[in-house]
DNA sequence: ATCTAATTGCGAATGACTTGCATTTGCAAC
DNA sequence: GTTGCAAATGCAAGTCATTCGCAATTAGAT
């Protein structure tokens, strides 16, 4: 996949710093926060500076490459890059390894509810959170 | 209902703040931040300082007298009493009046989703989020 | 090769929230 | 009722994640 020309095709130009950013996200099974993302280019570009991180962040969200997830009780962004079809998280609350859940159970509540309460809905929110595998052992 | 005895239940001295706290989440029916509380508490209480509706709303969170929720994009913390029974929430993206939906459709979801991917399940979060009638006027 | 606007790095600024500390206040024991 | 003391409050200063200003660098069109 040619990251240079999926970059130009969202009016952003193709930096080091960009095709970087979207590396790590591309071949991670985690959710990552902009401190993780840095932490891990930083070692192999002193010179990254965390504003990078975050405005690469901010364009590929505008561009829609990417989403963003809040976890429970915390303050920080967690980043993914985002699929095509609506889809929802199942997420491990130790590690932060992420399932992407196709389907989607709320088709017949969510026009219920609106029916009901006389709102026009517009996005619902859902994610499961527990342990994976993994984590269960420790 | 008796607030100095609720707050006493659960180890807190009854304060004018808290009482003044308390009684704005129990008479609305939006999702509050901090700043809202406090300007709603301040023209009354002119010394009230925000630190102490911090601190008001952390203990009521610590007895489980509220709970905290976040808006999709926000950096905000929301506030609500606290329910006893599970339920969701139908949040108006405009103006953040909130219907409590008592109904779960994800009891089996989730158990497949268990099976399916060898997590342990521990909650989930659904919001459904859309525009209010009133909202939908304006 | 040149030009220009986009991108980057750095440090300072912001905004939500927390904390330290001195003062005040519930309220339990007299 | 008064007293005593831990808990709660107000204020200012401190965090932490994120954003912004600005000068220097760089991608990529000409």
């Amino acid at each position: 996949m040619n990251l240079t020309k999926l970059f130009q095709s969202h009016g952003l130009k193709s930096t080091p710093a960009r095709k970087n950013v979207y590396g790590v996200l591309s071949t991670t099974e985690y959710l990552l926060s902009v401190d993780e993302i840095y932490t891990l280019l930083v070692v192999h570009d002193p010179k990254l500076s965390m504003s990078t991180v975050y405005r690469t962040l901010e364009s590929f969200r505008q561009a829609g490459l990417v989403e963003t997830n809040q976890l429970p009780g915390e303050a920080v962004l967690y980043y993914e890059l985002s699929h095509d079809e609506h889809s929802h998280h199942l997420i491990c609350s130790k590690c932060h390894k992420v399932v992407h859940l196709e389907e989607c159970p709320l088709e017949d509540f969510e026009a219920s509810v609106a029916t009901n309460h006389s709102f026009i809905i517009q996005h619902h929110q859902l994610d499961l959170f527990g342990l994976c595998q993994a984590c269960q052992q420790a």
